[in-house]
DNA sequence: TTTCTGACTCGAA
DNA sequence: CTTCGAGCCAGAA
């Protein structure tokens, strides 16, 4: 099994990503807010480098405007945008389609 | 302790 | 359209 361990602060974030349902996505502003520290947007994103060897599923992941600032941290050039659309998450240039239809919202959701 | 970096976001020019 | 600056916070050196 995988070891999920870090700081309090990374242990919100993974643990807000594996509430995700397959097919959506979330921001990281929104995360941040989340988990209590609204406007660390970018600590969010910086928590994803411990998650490369987690089950964190950081491909859902994405900013404000639904584009995948975080693919360049995955190998190669598109497995972040490949792994969205084994989702059935539409991704053209980097930004996700229909960004409407994949987000998660959590305030609706819980 | 200070300083720097970053997978962010927003607003302004 | 693009580019820049400021604000925000956690972690590393």
């Amino acid at each position: 099994m995988s070891k999920i361990q870090g700081s309090a602060f990374q242990l919100k974030v993974w643990n807000y990503l594996k509430k995700i349902p397959k097919g959506k996505v979330c921001t990281y502003g929104d995360i941040a807010e989340y988990i209590g520290t609204k406007g660390s947007a970018r600590t969010v994103g910086y928590a994803m480098n411990n998650s490369h060897s987690k089950d964190v599923p950081a491909h859902r992941v994405v900013n404000r405007k639904g584009l995948l600032t975080g693919k360049h941290h995955f190998d190669g050039t598109n497995l972040m945008q490949q792994l969205l659309e084994s989702e059935g998450i539409e991704v053209i240039e980097n930004q996700i389609q229909n960004l409407d239809s994949v987000y998660w919202d959590p305030t609706k959701e819980l």
